[in-house]
DNA sequence: ATGGTTGTTCCACAA
């Protein structure tokens, strides 16, 4: 089984972009970041089941399936008015699509957003973990976990991506049980960035960012089979400024 | 240190 994630920056803008990356890749499975759409108003995708989160302008996640998907919940936060979180059960696996909240300038409301944000997902995992339910999250975590997973670290420091209180709930995730899918399996990988900024020729320098992730329960984590990057659609023209996280498990 | 770009929308805001 082949799932991907990838934050489209705009459904409506990438459909070119995606429906041909689509009929390369062959994924099974898709988590949509940033679609900028209602939900009344997501694409026609042929033949793939759809289960999408939206909102105006901003934000929405959407999960693509070759198999039919269930909407499990659309909220993580109560109340929140940003359409960033999508739990769905897809065969017998709980699907859960996440646009963390970027938490920039950090000197405003939008860190401890952030920060209340990822504590909330935490509690989400602690909930599924004791049920034993095989999950994974995948998504735009805008979480830089460790300095191999930036191009330069100097740069990023004081930055709501890589602040040490947003690294130490990534870790508090991980410390629960959760695999980062990539991280286990290439443990020392430099430059494996997910996410290239559109200014400064940021692509063309390879000054990038590893901020889309898989984390798996260990029921899915015993089942991982690989977890690549697919540089190829960074390049392409009209791109996103992120790149699919390829994740592959046992049927 | 600054500026560099893209998308949505209506011109600034988010990333």
């Amino acid at each position: 089984m082949k799932l991907a994630t990838f934050n489209v920056n705009s459904v409506r803008a990438r459909l070119p972009n995606l429906m041909e990356w689509l009929d390369t890749a062959q994924p099974d499975v898709v988590l949509l970041q940033e679609i900028k759409v209602e939900t009344g108003g997501f694409p026609q995708m042929g033949d793939w089941h759809c289960a999408v989160h939206g909102q105006k302008t901003y934000n929405g996640v959407a999960i693509l399936s070759k198999t039919p998907v269930e909407i499990i919940s659309t909220s993580l936060v109560p109340d929140d008015p940003q359409a960033r979180y999508l739990e769905a059960r897809i065969g017998g696996v709980t699907v859960i699509d996440v646009y963390v909240p970027n938490g920039n300038p950090v000197e405003n409301e939008k860190f401890p957003y952030k920060l209340r944000w990822l504590e909330a997902l935490y509690e989400r995992a602690k909930v599924l973990l004791h049920e034993e339910t095989p999950f994974l999250i995948g998504g735009d975590f805008n979480i830089i976990p460790q300095a191999v997973d930036c191009h330069n670290p100097t740069a990023w420091e004081g930055d709501a991506l890589y602040r040490p209180e947003t690294r130490a709930k990534w870790h508090q995730l991980c410390h629960l049980g959760l695999a980062d899918a990539f991280r286990a399996l290439h443990p020392n990988e430099a430059h494996a960035y997910t996410f290239w900024d559109y200014q400064a020729g940021a692509w063309q320098r390879d000054n990038g960012i590893r901020i889309d992730h898989f984390l798996l329960s260990p029921q899915i984590a015993d089942r991982l089979v690989s977890c690549t990057i697919d540089k190829a659609p960074r390049g392409k023209d009209k791109a996103s400024d992120h790149t699919p996280l390829i994740l592959e498990i046992e049927p």
